[in-house]
DNA sequence: GTCCGTGATCGAAGCGCTTCGACCGCTCGA
DNA sequence: TCGAGCGGTCGAAGCGCTTCGATCACGGAC
């Protein structure tokens, strides 16, 4: 709670000199800066938040609205949280978290009494209704995730699209011809943004190389999954020598199992990619390839950005998409046919 | 973004006409008034965050700790971090996120340069480092969770030794003799502060009531969970006509999956009774009884404390215990033996 | 030797709000 | 009738910081 004009009292200078030493925006004496930072150690002096939010034009905060639908897979959104916060200490800025209906309400409040510098829009739904906001508020606004209607916007995201385009490409050079998709219950293709898009990818790609590919949306249900070991089931006995895996992390566990206990074993009968997870696919048995998605790294674009935008540099209003990554686990390989 | 001299100017009086009209501290004549929240309302006067907390004293913001350990609960945690912003905003107050390392040079920075009023501490472990960071520091802190060491501290939580009692009571009434705990993985035993109290809480009491009482610690595993249905067969084939269930909500399914499996039908041959649980237990097949952890019961409580010992109030340093309420939903009857 | 440019430092003016003390006119009790 | 008291309002002093000139000493160029 030492105040500035203590440390410039300590260090024998003014306080307009300690604020430019500690800021660094004048030239100052090393022999003086010297001082300056050792009496603001001993003081353990920190710069008072209201007073440089009034004085500085800068909060050092960033808004962060997380809606927690029911829906909302909580580990997932916690990672994202957890990313966005740590991504915004690295330029010194703190999260303030604005949940619920508060999402919008809070926005608004926080755009017009200054609290913040910016807006992270996390846990996007296709028609958000924080689009329309974030068109008029005067504060700069980052979307994690895609909405339907972006014109105007700055969002950031996993290029999903690409990601399962890439489970795809991997799948079909080592000789597979037909795919099968296990994704999330059906309600997730109509309230998030992001199902759809692995969907598509996976589908446009195999159309375009020629491979066969099936989809199955178990529906979500208690701890047995009977409905994904049945897709399971359906797909390999259809004919798949390939699973891609776009579901939660049970599910996961639960797909592997109902593989083990049909006597097919990975890869040796069947290749298995996980696609935009955001948990540790290589932590399954057998580990999993996986074409993650990376909280950390859309939260740090998306914190890059926003620090751009507070910092006046101009950021196009755009999609920005994060190029995908293939993570080898071991468990992809020929299909039986190819190699028999 | 307008300023409180544009709302004097409109409503033709003084700035701090303004001020105390709004904050209500000064009898102002209710024409005046009128006219004042009117012109506030119509430039869509927000007053600014920072020249407030200068020159008010107060940030309106408390800062929430939370360290997002790898152990963590996601869904549990993301409850307790959603009540507590709720709880939050019926007081005006914002929720400033500190997570990870964060956690505790996180607290010293906000205490230090004066950004929140004060610190809810989430995530308690028992030997938890923020303890000794919250004696330091001269913001009030309330603990949601009871660390091992709180002496000095202001603790809200459930109380889960009368949680464990009260269902032990029910089954006893009920003409139980024999019970069994399902509880968390051991290592829950050791990182968190309230598995241990049901154990002891349920243990105490059976022993006064002469109730036999069985205690089994499944580890956490695969989606299979084969531990805990190991526990339920060794349980009720060791005699116990009833189970207490404080694990998470896959346990708990699959817990009742097992029972089923064995052919014991809920309520007429085991009694089941659900502690401690964030979840709704209602919505199992069948319905669970429950003495549940209402996160929005402590989260309340926590931000009232905070609130009076930012007012000024004093509050008592002890650890306020929530008592727990029974909640019925029919699965639970006399043993068989009872009415055999 | 004078002048000017430059690096280093300082003083003071806000930033937008809260709050203290003062003031003014009115009512009511003595 | 007079003054005390009170409801209602205002002006101004900060809150602690950033930042814009202004100042000053010093060296190099002419």
């Amino acid at each position: 709670m030492a105040k500035i004009h203590e440390v410039a009292r300590a260090a024998g200078v003014s306080i307009s000199t300690v604020s430019y030493a500690l800021s660094g925006k004048r030239p100052i004496a090393p022999e003086t800066r010297r001082r300056i930072e050792e009496a603001a150690r001993e003081l353990d002096y920190q710069p008072n938040a209201g007073a440089r939010m009034l004085a500085g034009r800068r909060t050092q905060i960033f808004a962060l609205t997380e809606p927690f639908r029911a829906d909302t897979h909580a580990p997932a959104h916690m990672a994202f949280v957890l990313a966005t916060s740590i991504a915004a200490r690295k330029y010194e800025y703190d999260i303030l978290l604005l949940t619920e209906e508060e999402a919008s309400a809070g926005m608004r409040r926080v755009a017009s009494s200054g609290l913040a510098d910016g807006v992270l829009v996390l846990d996007v739904a296709p028609d958000d209704e924080r689009v329309a906001l974030a068109r008029r508020i005067a504060l700069p606004c980052v979307f994690i995730g895609v909405p339907d209607d972006h014109e105007g916007l700055v969002c950031v995201d996993l290029d999903f699209e690409a990601a399962a385009a890439l489970a795809v490409d991997r799948l079909a050079d080592l000789g597979h011809r037909s795919i099968g998709l296990i994704g999330h219950p059906p309600a997730s293709y109509v309230r998030s943004n992001f199902p759809p898009r692995v969907r598509r990818g996976l589908e446009g790609r195999a159309a375009e190389l020629g491979v066969d590919c099936a989809v199955v949306l178990p529906e979500a249900d208690g701890p047995r999954r009977t409905p994904v070991r049945a897709a399971v089931r359906e797909l390999v006995e259809g004919g798949a020598t390939a699973l891609v895996l776009h579901c939660d992390d049970t599910s996961h566990a639960v797909a592997l199992d109902e593989l083990a206990a049909l006597g097919r074993r990975v890869p040796d009968d069947v290749s298995v990619v996980s696609v935009g997870a955001t948990f540790d696919t290589s932590a399954f048995h057998p580990p999993i390839d996986s074409v993650p998605l990376v909280p950390s790294a859309s939260c740090e674009l998306a914190v890059e950005l926003a620090m751009r935008m507070v910092d006046g540099g101009d950021v196009p209003a755009a999609v920005h998409l994060i190029a995908p990554e293939y993570r080898a686990h071991g468990s992809t390989a020929p299909p039986p046919s190819a190699s028999a």
